[in-house]
DNA sequence: TAGCAATTGAAAATCGATTTTTTATTCAAT
DNA sequence: ATTGAATAAAAAATCGATTTTCAATTGCTA
């Protein structure tokens, strides 16, 4: 008969007896430390392999208090691009032998919160986060580093927090933007923007008013339109202005959502785009590319993005811990480029 | 002086002390089990909040051997089925006081092996996995089965694998979708497959043979063409058959990234959609509902079928485990819908 | 009021890996 | 040959919550 129970886990005091070695010897011998030798660590492997061993998270976590595991929160995962943010943190996370696990706002702060709340409980060693919609403050974000859990905001981030914080050129992003309409020759270019309390969009819209500035335009002010970040408002809002006396002939807008509102506006109004109306979006959204026109867009570059945001633990916060001193705030900005379709192409 | 070190987790034995309890009665409060009185109860939680108290998940997985967690294995968390599915699976996790992880094969049959690995070691409960693109067999799952942990497949399963099963009426979808092009009357209808090796696409080539046999229609073999998913492969195959001597009048595509090749392909050869040839795609994915014309699919309800997987968990698995007896398989299909678009209505 | 059950709380064991401390061994050098 | 350092493995302490076992108190009944 038997004597171990039908089917426990396997542990390293298993593996310990069974190879007569101290359940010690066996967790360093796995963990290839220097204190053990050659030889024991080739029994140890083969015998871990041969019982089918498998290494326990949460032991390990609850003895080293860290979990080798990084928590990211998004408003959204199927948005292209917090999509591909994460697909960047996953390659730097998978060459360090760490985990990334993810968890979504949808754009409620309360969800945030929640996630945060899971993330300390589950000891995530950090937090990448961009912030949701609703959310004004990052105040919650202090009951991480509470815990010892460092954080590093992303794309829509409160400056005002003060940590690590990585976001886009937004603002000379949207300048190259509406520099492009204007060389196209398009005079009357209208802004759709988002919600003024998040930084993002403030900064497009400085973009925005730097460039119309340079270009000595005219812009009347209901050219300059805020909170129409969606399809169903950007196209109300793209409707009227287009059916006023004096009518743009160009947007730019915020995200492309609200670019395909302006879209869509313009196709009921039957006007033409490029020839009558020029549009340029923001994000590089997948639908961009299978519209018709083609929508022009600015390319976050959002898995570069997300590496570096994965990189700024491994290889900024993680290498000064060691020697005590808090690893001063970086904010880092990644370059966006211009991607030109045929929505804003008049001059060909 | 401060007698307490800096700053050092708070665990229940602070709250022990300063409330002058012990331990397990402290443990027992914060859960809520009836073996400790309202007043005890009260005070615990009070103090719990005072001292800012963290539950420590890795020391209860640790002493629990459950980890209240559910992990979910995808292809690609930027497709709006998978986006749409994980959506209803943190719902009915979040409805059961348990976290879902989120992982992504991208396709590759190694990182699903790794996906799973990382699973078993965090142990979590349950596993939810889509397979990915190159997996051939769920063998690889039998090694979440040894260490206990419930598998569920849906969408592309292995049915041979005999576990738990949940998965759109592909056949009866596919079938429907041809049977409304022969109602429009098109009759040469053709079909872009994918991989024969997933069932689902299996399936969904069943139900257009069938349709088009009911339908009595007379298909030449060369409009049958599987491997087919993507885009480019499928402009290019569409193209040759749109060049053919005795072209189709109508795709059904198994993706609709494939429908959106086949409207390229019928928009460089200048062929007017829905009026020459008629289009419909599968999975509902956003960019349909945005190219013009606007392409009809199949909407696979998604969100619900991401709820049934994890509830399949909850009340079929969970509720069977304390009987011992191990919950038969389930098969469970999810009804999807035609959503009829543009691109495939003729008769208006 | 004695006797017994039902509550309520404390004590101690436990989950499995890591890490620090000890002990035992090897080997070189004086 | 003996001290000493260097190496290798064993022993023991530890992380923090849960759970089982045990003890004490309360309350109720006869």
């Amino acid at each position: 008969m038997l004597l171990q129970k039908p089917d426990k886990r396997v542990t390293i005091h298993d593996i310990a007896r069974a190879t007569g070695l101290a359940p010690s010897s066996v967790s360093k011998a796995l963990n290839d430390l220097p204190s053990v030798s050659k030889r024991i660590k080739a029994l140890v492997k083969a015998k871990a392999e041969e019982m089918n061993y498998r290494h326990n998270s949460s032991a390990a976590n609850l003895r080293r208090g860290s979990s080798r595991t990084i928590g990211v929160i998004v408003p959204k995962i199927n948005v292209a691009f917090f999509a591909d943010v994460i697909a960047g943190m996953e390659e730097v996370c998978f060459e360090n032998d760490y985990r990334l696990i993810i968890c979504q706002s949808h754009e409620e702060l309360d969800k945030e919160i929640q996630a945060v709340e899971t993330f300390i409980e589950q000891n995530v060693d950090c937090i990448l986060i961009s912030l949701s919609q609703q959310t004004r403050s990052a105040e919650h974000l202090k009951q991480a580093l509470a815990h010892h859990i460092q954080v590093v905001q992303f794309d829509r981030v409160d400056h005002h927090f003060g940590g690590h914080v990585i976001v886009n050129d937004n603002k000379a992003a949207a300048y190259e933007a509406v520099k492009h309409l204007a060389d196209q020759g398009y005079r009357r270019i209208a802004f759709l923007g988002g919600a003024m309390h998040l930084q993002i969009y403030r900064d497009r819209k400085e973009g925005y008013l730097q460039a119309v500035n340079e270009a000595d335009l005219d812009i009347p002010y209901q050219y300059i339109v805020d909170d129409s970040r969606n399809a169903e408002i950007a196209m109300e809002k793209a409707t009227t202005l287009l059916k006023y006396r004096n009518p743009p002939d160009a947007f730019f807008t915020v995200t492309d959502h609200a670019a395909l509102g302006v879209l869509k506006a313009t196709s009921a109004l039957k006007i033409k785009v490029p020839q009558q109306v020029g549009i340029v979006g923001f994000a590089n959204e997948t639908f961009t590319a299978v519209t018709s026109p083609t929508l022009s867009t600015i390319d976050q570059q959002s898995k570069m993005l997300g590496r570096h945001a994965a990189d700024l633990y491994f290889n900024h916060i993680l290498k000064k811990k060691p020697a005590g001193n808090p690893a001063q705030p970086v904010c880092e900005v990644i370059q966006s480029r211009l991607v030109v379709r045929e929505s804003s192409l008049r001059n060909l």
